[in-house]
DNA sequence: TTTAGGCTGTTATGTTGTAACATGGATGGG
DNA sequence: CCCATCCATGTTACAACATAACAGCCTAAA
């Protein structure tokens, strides 16, 4: 996935303008609208880089007078994260942008507890066998995996006191 | 794990016995209150063997004349995943009964859709080996991982759509 | 007996999420 | 052109999940 280090520049890069270039085209190629409340949450997913709550996406919605009520931004999250160009955090009941729209995947998100950043990162092969496994063996059929993982991230781990400890 | 195929002869299987057993003497041993109310939270999510909303133990506790606020309920939720009696299942909000009470281990969690079961396995090669090479290409300090799928479970995968939920 | 710690009781409120219905704009068939 | 239809948005109202803060109470240790 891409990476960016440092987010007071990050809202002028590729990144934003290459995540929506590509639910752009997605959504041409589907016959989906693309409207303004839904480019300008994936906008705001795409520049923070990391996990936003629906209720911090409405706020800005409403700064911007693009929606007052929790639908509207709920709505428009739906949205995202149906089509893949966003994801859920259900670990921090929050949205992240996609790192891989359009592709298929299965990824894996390693939260950094100190400053939220959510990197994502598959290990879609892996973890798609080793559950697979699990299922199987358990007599599950798989429809959805979630693999959340808490901690600190190399900038912040450098900062404060704990060094923590794996899982 | 211990996995209970009957829950209509589960109430009064050793899985409960077990569960409470081994959370009374680790508290005995680590000089732990396992008092009425941690019990009896434990006794329903052991008996269930599915997740329990909070404020589902709370309407139990209530009917018991245990508790009648969420507080009392969370708290010992709280108590209980503490110490490794039970897990918290960030997908549904809800809390399930540990499997392996004691162990260290790096659950996954198998949820089914429709009867909202939850199986508990240990995939510890997901966490360990997967996560850990994740977090590591990452500079990521992992503390704490979740693992959950959302599936269909044999005896539901059997009926196709409808009945969900037990009680 | 006093004190400190831990559990429970209670109030109040904060946070997250959704059901249900109304409005409005675009599009395509007649 | 007009209407039906679809889909997005606007709005109200509420449901579901969670916690802060403080009060009371019991027990165990000093």
């Amino acid at each position: 996935m891409t990476v960016q280090a440092d987010p007071d520049t990050h809202e002028q890069t590729a990144c934003v303008a290459q995540g929506i270039a590509a639910a752009e085209s997605y959504c041409l190629d589907h016959k989906l609208q693309f409207t303004a409340v839904r480019r300008r949450v994936l906008e705001h997913l795409l520049v923070e880089h990391r996990a936003l709550g629906a209720y911090e996406i409405l706020d800005r919605l409403r700064e911007e007078g693009l929606g007052k009520q929790p639908p509207i931004a709920y709505r428009a999250l739906d949205f995202l994260v149906e089509h893949g160009f966003a994801h859920r955090i259900e670990r921090l009941n929050a949205f992240v942008a996609c790192g891989s729209p359009g592709r298929s995947h299965s990824p894996v998100f390693l939260i950094c507890r100190k400053c939220k950043r959510v990197v994502e990162t598959t290990a879609a092969v892996v973890a798609d066998k080793v559950l697979g496994e699990a299922a199987k063996s358990n007599g599950f059929a798989i429809h959805n995996a979630v693999v959340e993982a808490e901690g600190t991230c190399t900038t912040c781990v450098s900062d404060t006191d704990l060094p923590e400890k794996a899982t």
